[in-house]
DNA sequence: AAATAAATTGCAAACGATTACATTTTTACA
DNA sequence: TGTAAAAATGTAATCGTTTGCAATTTATTT
């Protein structure tokens, strides 16, 4: 434990031979204070390892500079903590975060059981709440902005829930990537995902309206509800071969990791791809263009949408309006789809 | 923004017609208190939204119930934030601290780049501090432990640097995977990592040991050191293989994310896995049993470890004496390597 | 029923910063 | 040189809890 107890503002006021009141606006570099009084306390400050009691000033203030993110995931079994891509998003978000001047509270539904308004704002924990996923059910989530918090959501931008939502275009990424697997030769495309899932319900839209435009006939049997997760693909993906054969080739996987599961399955079975099986994914994480066939996916730009959520955060800070964003995503083929044909483009 | 000021706990005790001193102690379950009147104020608070307000407990009572958990990467290009094994251990953490009464402010190096003791500690921002990696200098770390301040690092247990470590035994691991493939009949094997990292350095040394240990000579050529990312193992895979040819007949990955790296190489050049080049990674990430083949690895425990250094920091936190925990680790055939003889077992 | 012990509750002083307002010092100007 | 304005600093109240100690109420004992 420090030999020394802390060192209070008081305690370097009285070294400085000034009030605590010069000694606070010094540090806090308040022109009020004169130049040079400033950086004799602010030496002085340092040559005593001194730093605020960041209690104090909150209590004072009324202000945390801390921003609370909670992992939005019901639980183990959903798209799980494992996911990279929503690593990726807490790790775009702290620094976004940082950048901003604030520090980043990590939670998770789990966690947080209670009112989050409640928990984190009204007890001072933090200024305010970032939720990443609105899941399959956005319950909380409503219940948070009825209280008129500062909140960004990362979701669907299209569900307009009375909150500040920022995410991907997901139903034009569904439409895409679906369009490009029967443009480039696929007759009967999979969908692999969850259309009960806020955000994969609208890739799940994308996917019906390129088959819709398709003229193609809309086949349910090739419509695979499962959980967000490699493992729940895997299976789906195994179980649906077996019992049903090969009746597809492509397989729109509604997000990389999902992708990665089915594609365990088919080479299991020595299926091509793409040649028998084309396979697109959806998020671009790091590891996409390392499968071998390189994963086609639809890149989510999720250092840009870390910078947007932060964004529209400040502005509610700031008590300006705040507007949900909608990002462009972009195809990013690689190997495990085939090219379209040229006269396409 | 809300409509009435915040009820304060005075506000409460008005209503409850008892003193704050009661209502505080009621509110903490201080069985100084009456249950009935407990019950009641509890009632009340729940009745009327009530949080208290964290700002001002933590200054009265200098404790936060917060701990800073640090991701000590030194930049972009060495192990990165989208290694999902450092995400994992990040989730895994935030589930212990939560279970054990506290939050989880996230940083990384980059931000948090003062002397972490004064800005977390002194700062009353948080009670302790986890480090997630020793990186290849641990400078800062020493810094820290310095303060004698509530600190466990997450890194190789070999070590003793004077502060609490909780890790693997990467020495035995990197022992354990080499020996399996020269077990299975690697005759060249090759480490693919980086000998100036804490960690992987251990694993380096297991690596060594396990050659010598079989009478095989050692072959500098056939350490490669690089970032721990599936990128520089991709591209140092590859530049090995066009400048030397294929000079080894197994890998030593010191992570999963760099075998990952180092089968696409392989993949692209047809090379057969194991048959002709057997590979082992470390870590045992979700995906390492979703590629083709699934990769045989080392498992690391991170919820156990997780639960190990919280453990640790809260024997600190109560003034206990605490100590480095090595963990042990496990080897995962899967199909990226040959199986030894059974003789062998 | 009085006396003592035990169980509850209240009083008021912290915790360490910030800031409206008051005061002092310095500068500018006639 | 005197005075007003501007600049710099100080005074003291405040943020909302917690907790040592005192005071009160209730239960127990003789």
């Amino acid at each position: 434990m420090n030999i020394s107890k802390k060192l209070t503002l008081a305690d370097l006021a009285k070294l400085a031979n000034v009030s605590t009141a010069t000694v606070s606006r010094a540090l806090n570099n308040n022109p009020l204070i004169k130049q040079q009084t400033r950086e004799r306390i602010n030496a002085l400050a340092k040559e005593h390892n001194f730093s605020l009691n960041a209690a104090a000033s909150r209590l004072r203030t009324q202000k945390t500079n801390v921003v609370a993110v909670i992992l939005n995931i019901i639980d183990e079994t959903e798209q799980s903590i494992t996911d990279p891509f929503l690593l990726k998003v807490v790790g775009d978000l702290n620094k976004a975060l940082n950048q901003a001047g604030f520090e980043l509270l990590l939670s998770n539904s789990a966690m947080a059981r209670d009112d989050w308004a409640r928990y984190f704002i009204d007890g001072r924990r933090a200024d305010g709440i970032i939720v990443v996923g609105q899941a399959k059910n956005d319950a909380k989530v409503r219940q948070t902005a009825a209280r008129h918090v500062p909140l960004v959501v990362w979701g669907d931008p299209h569900s307009s829930a009375g909150y500040v939502i920022v995410g991907s275009n997901n139903q034009l990424g569904g439409f895409t990537a679906t369009h490009h697997l029967l443009n480039s030769g696929c007759q009967k495309v999979l969908f692999l995902g969850d259309p009960e899932h806020a955000e994969m319900s609208e890739r799940y839209r994308g996917y019906r309206q390129a088959i819709a435009e398709a003229k193609l006939e809309y086949d349910e049997t090739l419509t695979l509800s499962i959980d967000i997760t490699s493992t729940a693909a895997y299976e789906a993906i195994s179980a649906h071969i077996i019992s049903r054969g090969l009746t597809f080739d492509g397989i729109f996987a509604c997000s990389d990791m999902v992708a990665l599961g089915a594609m365990k399955a088919l080479k299991e079975r020595y299926i091509n791809i793409p040649n028998e099986v084309a396979i697109i994914g959806f998020d671009d994480i790091a590891l996409a263009e390392l499968m071998h066939p390189a994963l086609s996916t639809i890149k989510q730009d999720t250092a840009a949408a870390a910078e947007h959520i932060v964004a529209q955060l400040l502005a509610q800070l700031n008590g300006d309006a705040a507007e949900s964003v909608m990002m462009d995503v972009k195809l990013i083929p690689r190997m495990s789809t085939r090219q379209p044909p040229t006269e396409y483009r």
